[in-house]
DNA sequence: CTGTATTGTCATTAT
DNA sequence: TCATAATGACAATAC
């Protein structure tokens, strides 16, 4: 492996940025590329190049796994390799029954370091361009032979996490699912692996700093992965936030992998995403009392429409300060929504991280004794533009590979005021943000993110003022509630007036939400209006012309009638009078007199 | 790269 | 007068 090692990365840098990249992996569950495209693009193309290679080399690995192959035994009924009873005994034990995917190309055996390279092999296969830069730094380590046994082992495997395999069935080959996700986990959650990973950086600062979420390092407080400041904040974050994210990766990059084309193979099934079923399941497999955390908390709430959620039993007290990652714009947006809008409109649950989506507005709060949240709110609000950079301030750690920074990593452990507030806040969004894209289809991924964040941004902003209270109470709860909420915590000033500026502009959301809404309804309304004055117009015209023609007729026929009755009136001398010189008119009461004209002057009135 | 749509926010006005 | 709703305007972002 060694070799195999100097082989692939020809030069530190490149194996420094394949740890960076590793441990991210490590922390988004291989998911990197949803978070920052943009900042990622030269490492990309420095995975892609690592890739190839290693697609390659295990290629040629696998060909000559197939000598191996005579090893296993095809179950017919699974279409599974397995392995036969002497060679991989312990790992099963360990593991559970082994199972090989067959396409993917993976056997049972008992030889480590094939074992392992079937493993690099369904990494680089499962990502095959962004994510691969995983596998080489994997491939440096020394190979564990449970390892490999581990990512094959069928998900249904009762050893580590039951609950989740509730899906149960073997995924067809090439195709990813959750037990897929599952396999990952455990994946991820050996021992082995996690020596493996950790194995290239030798540098304790960074490598110990790396834990995987679900490794027994998780459960350590001082554990530096998870920036932890307040005592309270600590344990919470520390459980939820691994796996959640963890899960959430896994997610994220499903689709990903569904996008890009060179997977063509890889068809991933939207409904085996759910969300609910992943990061729930996962929780309780993984971190049980971690299920009280806001993360998991604000999943849970999330996925309510997803309608699993219901299913994983809440284990823990549901605190105020837990319901921080509710995002507001969940419930909110639900209530919204009860209220009248379109269930995935939303509100403003739509998702793309805009993080700097608040105004330039700078509110009391943050002043005085909350420098600390004066600096994120400069945060925010300093850096409209760069999304990603606010992201990747925000959550550094987890979400940006590129600007993974070790120094926050470890520094973060040791409690600094600042990084302790700020990441749980962060991970508590971006947990929203994940939670609220699971049950979302792919194609509305962006767009509820987008929402979660933005409204992740009072939420972060509450959580940086210890605000006891959700942003979705504060929002919606009635006048009279809120203020009794109010008055039975005692808030300073800055928080006074973050609560107010949170509660006003969730109201405010949903009135302009309702306002366009209504303007919406209103043109509709008028348009219609004017199909209809339209056809009015039309049908009045049409009218019009039925009288113009009938009353032209009438007065034809008058005007005859006249002539005819003239024509017969003589006078004394039995002479004919002329039109020309007299006409008849009829008098008020009815009596008819011959009247003539004055000529030339009346002469023409009189007649018609 | 530009134009458009969407969404959140703020300021102002109306209720 | 205060709280809230309504709405115009602006900015950020995605497409």
């Amino acid at each position: 492996m060694m070799m195999e090692m100097e082989v692939m990365h020809s030069s530190q840098q490149d194996m420094d940025l394949i740890d960076i990249l590793w441990k991210q992996d490590i922390d988004l569950g291989a998911r990197r590329e949803v978070f920052d495209y943009n900042h990622r693009q030269k490492e990309h193309e420095l995975q892609r190049q690592r890739e190839l290679e290693e697609e390659k080399r295990l290629h040629l690995l696998r060909e000559q796994e197939k000598a191996l192959l005579a090893q296993l035994q095809l179950d017919e009924e699974t279409g599974e390799y397995i392995p036969r009873p002497p060679t991989s005994a312990p790992l099963q034990t360990a593991v559970s029954p082994l199972e090989v995917t067959q396409n993917v190309g993976f056997r049972q055996e008992s030889d480590e370091a094939m074992s392992f390279d079937e493993c690099l092999l369904l990494l680089a296969e499962t990502f095959p361009i962004t994510e691969s830069e995983n596998t080489p730094v994997c491939l440096e380590t020394p190979a564990s032979s449970s390892i490999s046994s581990n990512m094959m082992m069928s998900p249904e495997q009762p050893a580590v996490s039951p609950a989740s395999l509730s899906s149960g069935q073997l995924p067809p080959p090439q195709r990813i699912s959750p037990d897929f996700e599952q396999a990952w986990m455990e994946l991820l959650s050996l021992p082995e692996l996690q020596q493996c990973l950790n194995m290239p950086m030798e540098d304790t600062s960074e490598t110990t700093t790396y834990p995987l979420p679900n490794s027994p390092e998780v459960q350590n407080p001082n554990f530096p992965f998870y920036p932890m400041t307040s005592v309270t904040d600590e344990k919470t974050n520390c459980l939820n936030v691994g796996p959640v994210e963890f899960i959430n990766a896994f997610e994220g990059s499903v689709p990903s992998m569904a996008r890009s084309e060179d997977i063509g193979q890889m068809k991933v099934e939207a409904p085996h995403l759910n969300s609910s079923y992943s990061a729930d399941s996962f929780c309780d497999v993984f971190y049980p009392n971690a299920m009280m955390d806001e993360s998991s908390a604000h999943h849970r709430l999330e996925g309510n429409e997803s309608a699993n959620l219901s299913d994983v039993p809440i284990k823990a007290p549901f605190t105020p300060m837990d319901a921080y990652s509710l995002s507001p714009g969940d419930g909110f947006d639900r209530g919204k929504q009860s209220l009248s809008e379109v269930p995935d409109s939303d509100s403003g649950i739509s998702s793309n991280a805009s993080p700097n989506a608040s105004s330039p507005q700078k509110s009391v709060y943050g002043s005085g004794s909350f420098s600390y949240s004066d600096s994120e709110m400069d945060e925010f609000d300093q850096n409209p533009g760069s999304a990603e950079s606010d992201y990747s301030e925000m959550f550094s750690i987890n979400f940006q590979p590129d600007d993974l920074d070790p120094a926050l990593c470890l520094s973060a452990p040791t409690g600094q005021p600042h990084e302790q507030v700020k990441k749980p806040k962060q991970h508590s969004v971006e947990l929203a943000e994940e939670s609220g894209h699971d049950d979302a289809p792919f194609t509305k991924d962006k767009q509820k993110r987008r929402s979660d964040v933005r409204l992740s941004r009072d939420e972060q902003r509450a959580k940086a003022l210890k605000i006891p209270f959700t942003v979705d109470m504060i929002i919606n709860l009635p006048v009279d509630d809120f203020n009794e909420m109010m008055s039975k915590q005692q808030l300073n000033e800055a928080q006074l007036a973050l609560v107010r500026d949170i509660r006003r502009r969730g109201k405010n959301k949903v009135a302009a939400q309702n306002c366009r809404k209504r303007k919406m309804e209103n043109i509709v309304g008028l348009e219609n209006d004017l199909d209809s004055l339209k056809e009015e117009k039309d049908r009045l015209l049409s009218e019009k012309r039925e009288y113009m023609t009938s009353l032209k007729d009438t007065k034809r026929q008058l005007n005859s009638l006249y002539l005819e009755v003239f024509g017969l009136l003589r006078d004394e001398k039995g002479n004919s009078y002329s039109p020309s010189d007299y006409s008849l008119q009829q008098s008020t009461d009815g009596s008819i007199f011959l009247v003539p004209r004055i000529k030339k002057t009346y002469k023409s009135e009189d007649v018609h």
